[in-house]
DNA sequence: CCTACCGATCGGTAGG
DNA sequence: CCTACCGATCGGTAGG
């Protein structure tokens, strides 16, 4: 599996991204406006309109603009030795999100809305598939390795992120930065309990 | 602790929550107005309006009437046997789920929106609350009889938590009912992990 | 409880 | 890219 396409951004179009994860990390995705994101861009909401015809389009290339720099961020994980990479790729996914509670609470009111917008729902799916795919393949070098049981990497991977999702969607529902450290934990343990 | 406080219901609030209830599975929460409550309601908004004075009101009186029927299905689970009790607990939490997804849509939206809400903030996590002291209630009956490992119950708590909500918002985000499956499968392997 | 309505706000567009 | 504006919709209310 390759990585996700990629897609080019423009300096404007850039400027008009940064604009509304400013917006977005204000005010949240239900309150999240064309005139809102034309005041962070500094211009007209026919400005805004010049550049996306329509908010659903704006909003699909800004979800694409938001999960390329997530997957950069996976990608930038370097790490061979299996044991030592999955303990790291699990740090990025519920270690980082704490440094910007205000996106994880934006992103799960996107989220939440992947059921109405197909435009969403593709994208996340595609992003979910892309960790999982990551998260398969240390599971089974680890398998090769000798260092892991031979289990399903199938499920262990979805186990995982399951544990994943619990913890951003707890620590935005609660209020509490704590329930991605509880993750955390909970997913080492469930590594040690399986995969040795 | 105790149960939740009880909230009481007149015929008139019943028939207007289970409006909203018909109203949220049909248009999501994002797309629910009193215009749509009153027409599942068969009245003016006007009416609605007479009995909750803002919506705010209404939505927090809604979430009280949806997390008591919450609360009593929670409660209906009578065995007491540690073990037997503990999966049925999770049965409750990640297999009865399936049964409603659209409401399971739109309960992930309104939990989305606690961060902006005080009203919806304090109920989700009162009921969260409960359903932790109901879980932690098993697991140390079950280390007291002996059957269950002597360890963190607050912690297998949380993570058992973590893994429902986890399971919850993939169902919903990936629109695949097997999301559930997936996590009731993990919760076990949890549980006999760490409890054995 | 209804009819009728208000002020506010939204996404989007015409015309330049 | 801006000014100015449109039609639609929202939550809520006055008056009965």
């Amino acid at each position: 599996m390759a990585d996700p396409p990629e897609r080019t951004f423009s300096e404007t179009d850039q400027a008009i991204m940064e604009a509304t994860y400013r917006a977005l990390r204000e005010h949240g995705y239900a309150d999240l406006t064309i005139k809102r994101i034309a005041n962070e861009y500094g211009k007209s909401t026919a400005a805004v309109h010049y550049y996306y015809d329509t908010k659903d389009e704006l909003l699909a290339a800004f979800l694409d603009y938001l999960l390329e720099q997530f997957v950069d961020s996976i990608h930038g994980v370097e790490t061979t030795d299996p044991e030592e990479r999955l303990e790291l790729l699990l740090d990025e996914l519920l270690v980082k999100p704490q440094e910007n509670p205000d996106l994880s609470i934006a992103l799960l009111e996107m989220r939440s809305q992947a059921p109405y917008k197909e435009a969403f729902s593709e994208r996340f799916q595609q992003n979910d598939e892309y960790i999982r795919y990551m998260l398969k393949a240390v599971v089974n070098h680890g398998i090769d390795e000798g260092v892991f049981n031979d289990v399903d990497a199938n499920h262990i991977t979805r186990s995982l992120m399951t544990i994943v999702d619990g913890g951003r969607t707890r620590a935005v529902v609660l209020d509490n930065l704590e329930e991605l450290e509880t993750a955390r934990r909970t997913a080492s343990e469930y590594v040690d309990a399986m995969l040795r």
